[in-house]
DNA sequence: TAGTGTTTTTGACTTAGGTCAAAAGGAACA
DNA sequence: TGTTCCTTTTGACCTAAGTCAAAAACACTA
């Protein structure tokens, strides 16, 4: 899934006014484990994946690393509430994998806002699908027991246990890692 | 807070525009204990709570009803889901009090939406703050003890145990009602 | 192919919070 | 001021999932 039919798929835009938008937009390849946003920043950059995958995580109080999302390809990723307000972020950014991604920087982005109305329609739509995307997983975090929280995942990401390690996967969840160990034992 | 003061305390509208924009809405007065929404049904509105107070749920499998967010004064109000992609709702909508609402119609808001690009923007702006509320609800719900999640609660809304039942605010915080008197107790 | 570091699994034990049932409070009304 | 209905609290017990520690599996690199 590349930028422009991402984009396409949301909302139709003619040939210039892509071409003009996705212009604002910088092409970059971004090696595995790279840092994107760390905890505390501000975040500069909105993403687009075109390839690869990423996970915003945190540091809790004792130390451990928390997933709190994953973002695959054909998503935007980034710290949504430091980025739109431009408030320090409570979570870190980093590529789980080589990815080719788009980025797009707050002034870009207000630019595009201002300027095209049916952007500022795209952000809205997006915004509401990734709200939808979170009261789902509060919902599976709230109700449902461990083992239902797996499925749910698999649902959603039906390769990552392939992709990523146990434990970021266990936290995204909720969970320690030796339960989701002995979850998928079955 | 009103309607107009609220649009305006995020973007700047001038007078005919705010008229216009709110000449859309409707006012209406709604008894405590009214469904404004049921479980399965599409939702044909979305609310402004000026006075009062409402709350969305679903009842589980086993019959129990579980609160998933409350709407307090100066609030949007709907199944979002539901509303925006006129799906089935997964919840209901009832007031909790006697309530003062501003009521708009999808179609009059896809009007809107087209007509103004402020409104556009006013429709991310409010869905971003939404994402971020339930972005820290899935943290506290995830990573909180239970008598953490109470303090979150009553920061986020104040004096909400005087207003409504005790089970309504344990099963919107993940707890049982028998947990949430025991810690309430100290 | 042995050696070292990382990730995952297993086992034993603990605990936060759930469930069920009964008692205690409150509010409304005759 | 007692009766009824509804909400909240208390008590006793239970269980899903956490923690800690060790073992096993895997993945690099030399």
């Amino acid at each position: 899934m590349n930028l422009s039919n991402f984009l396409l798929s949301i909302i139709p835009y003619n040939p210039e006014e892509l071409k003009e938008i996705t212009s604002y937009f910088e092409k970059e390849l971004i090696p595995k484990n790279t840092k994107l946003i760390e905890q505390g920043q501000i975040s500069k950059k909105l993403y687009f994946v075109e390839k690869g995958m990423g996970r915003s995580f945190y540091l809790m109080e004792d130390g451990k690393e928390v997933t709190q999302w994953f973002f695959g390809v054909g998503k935007f990723m980034t710290s949504v509430d430091s980025f739109f307000q431009q408030s320090p972020s409570i979570y870190s950014l980093e590529t789980l994998e080589d990815s080719l991604v788009y980025s797009i920087s707050k002034e870009n982005m207000d630019f595009l806002f201002s300027k095209y109305h049916k952007w500022e329609k795209l952000g809205r739509l997006v915004s509401i699908q990734m709200l939808s995307k979170v009261v789902n997983k509060l919902n599976a975090v709230q109700f449902q027991t461990a083992r239902e929280r797996y499925d749910y995942m698999l649902a959603e990401f039906p390769n990552i246990s392939q992709r990523v390690p146990l434990g970021y996967i266990a936290s995204y969840l909720g969970m320690s890692q030796e339960t989701l160990s002995r979850i998928r034992r079955g």
